[in-house]
RNA sequence: GCGGGCGUAGCUCAGCUGGUAGAGCACAGGAUUGUGGAUCCUGGUGUCGCGGGUUCAAGCCCCGUCGCUCGCCCCA
């Protein structure tokens, strides 16, 4: 057998995964699951460029440096193509959510309001790739956009919940959505003495890491913040009640009515549980109400598989018109990693043909096509049995082998049992198993 | 941006205290002039990631570099 001649030696980019056959059903049906949840809540498909332009990308306060900035290889001077004049006008986009209040802000007159979108496409980051986490994924965003200030109700909150939550569940997963509010949450700060915006926001960060860093390792950075570090923890991990202000009043109530709708929502489907957890932080600065995270009762390691929140003014530095949301988004590239090591993604074929006619069976392919098959048709003169050990390895079940008038013989791999059926009847057959 | 680990055949890897490279799998052909997964036979000279150094001699030791990977930061 030859060798390949090509001395060139290929790796794999890092950060950027690319699916086998299998692998590629297997995140192309995961991906329908999540589509299918998303427009039973009626949210309307959307693309958005994967280019945006570079002062829109980080006007939210994402850092620069991890966003990828895009430079003709044949540039003229001048025209972007030196990284330490800052001149990148374009980069790669970084999230879904920065695209859609562009997308809205510039579309705002043709577009009915509330707006309800999903987007499924991949975003980059410029991050050091390693287990879960890639430079290149996916993600399946839903928003819920209203159109002016107060116009965005708590039935989208929890609306946005379910939806995200009907998605998991239908892809059979054991998940927990951990929901809080950041009124309440700034409200609690607040009545621990943590009295300025920028304390309150440093307060969030390290809150965010509760779960990460140790007890003393928070009680000492929270220390610098508030003389009742402790007292915080404990009431915010539940330890200790909170006391009855009317800010913490206030949120606690809108974090319950949008568990509350949101459960109706759900109904009985199972698999995931709806809880608040008062150390939900999320370290994005926009989020202002809602905020939400999710992992998997399975696999907690992986982090967040789904997360958001809701903003009351996504749009402000893109339009003049307050443009308030609410969203979440489904890790897609992370969860499908997870899934695909999973039943029934972990077995599924190489192919979606359902039937292969082996080479040299006249008329075969086409009628089984016509009868609503999809068909892999042998084309090269190999022998029969290679023919079929072939077709097995990529998944296939059954193979057409030969003609006899009207009927084809059909041949089960696994049985290895042949008999003469109809095109119609091979159809009915193979979509009953 | 910062650390740890690794880089040998298409894949997974072995290669002893340095003596100029091997196995399994996969793949292809044949035994078998077309109905399979068994068995047997046959088939690999691979810049041992790249560059430099030490040495009579480097896959092995040293330095650098690139890549992959696992963590940190941050996030899905």
């Amino acid at each position: 057998m030859a060798t390949p001649t090509s001395s060139k030696k290929l790796s794999p980019i890092s950060g950027f995964p690319e699916y086998l056959p299998a692998q590629q059903r297997a995140f192309d049906a995961i991906t329908a699951r999540i589509r299918q949840a998303y427009e039973s809540f009626g949210y309307t498909p959307l693309e958005t460029a994967a280019v945006e332009r570079t002062d829109i990308l980080i006007a939210k306060g994402i850092d620069a440096k991890e966003v990828y900035g895009l430079r003709r290889l044949a540039a003229q001077q001048g025209e972007g193509d030196d990284d330490t004049t800052g001149a990148k006008e374009l980069a790669l986009r970084f999230d879904l959510t920065v695209p859609t209040a562009r997308y809205v802000a510039q579309h705002y007159a043709q577009l009915v309001f509330p707006f309800r979108r999903h987007q499924i496409q991949p975003v980059w980051r410029g991050e050091r790739p390693q287990k879960g986490r890639y430079r290149q994924f996916h993600q399946c965003d839903i928003d819920y956009i209203a159109d002016g200030a107060g116009n965005l109700p708590l039935a989208a909150d929890a609306e946005i919940l379910a939806c995200a939550f009907t998605a998991l569940a239908s892809l059979n997963l054991n998940f927990t959505m951990r929901v809080n509010n950041r009124k309440l949450l700034n409200a609690i700060l607040t009545d621990y003495g943590i009295n300025t915006v920028a304390h309150r926001q440093q307060a969030i960060k390290i809150i965010d890491d509760l779960e990460k860093l140790s007890r003393s390792e928070i009680l000492t950075r929270l220390g610098s913040l508030t003389p009742d570090a402790a007292a915080l923890v404990a009431a915010l991990k539940g330890e200790q009640p909170l006391r009855n202000t009317t800010t913490i009043y206030d949120g606690l109530r809108e974090v319950n009515e949008v568990l509350e709708r949101a459960q109706e929502l759900i109904g009985d489907l199972r698999g995931g549980q709806l809880v608040a957890d008062y150390t939900i932080a999320r370290g994005l600065d926009y989020y202002t109400g809602t905020v939400v995270e999710t992992t998997l009762q399975d696999a907690p390691e992986l982090g967040s598989i789904c997360s958001g929140g809701r903003y009351e003014n996504l749009a402000e530095s893109l339009s003049e018109r307050a443009l308030p949301g609410v969203g979440i988004s489904i890790g897609l590239s992370r969860l499908a990693t997870w899934l695909m090591s999973q039943e029934p993604w972990a077995s599924f074929g190489a192919t979606p043909a359902e039937v292969y006619v082996a080479y040299g069976v006249p008329g075969a392919a086409q009628a089984l096509r016509a009868a609503g098959l999809k068909v892999e048709e042998g084309l090269d003169d190999k022998p029969l049995g290679k023919q079929l050990m072939q077709a097995e390895k990529r998944g296939l079940t059954h193979a057409v082998t030969a003609r006899n008038g009207d009927m084809f013989i059909l041949r089960n791999f696994k049985t290895r049992q042949e008999a003469p059926y109809g095109a119609d009847y091979i159809l009915k057959l193979l979509q009953q198993r």
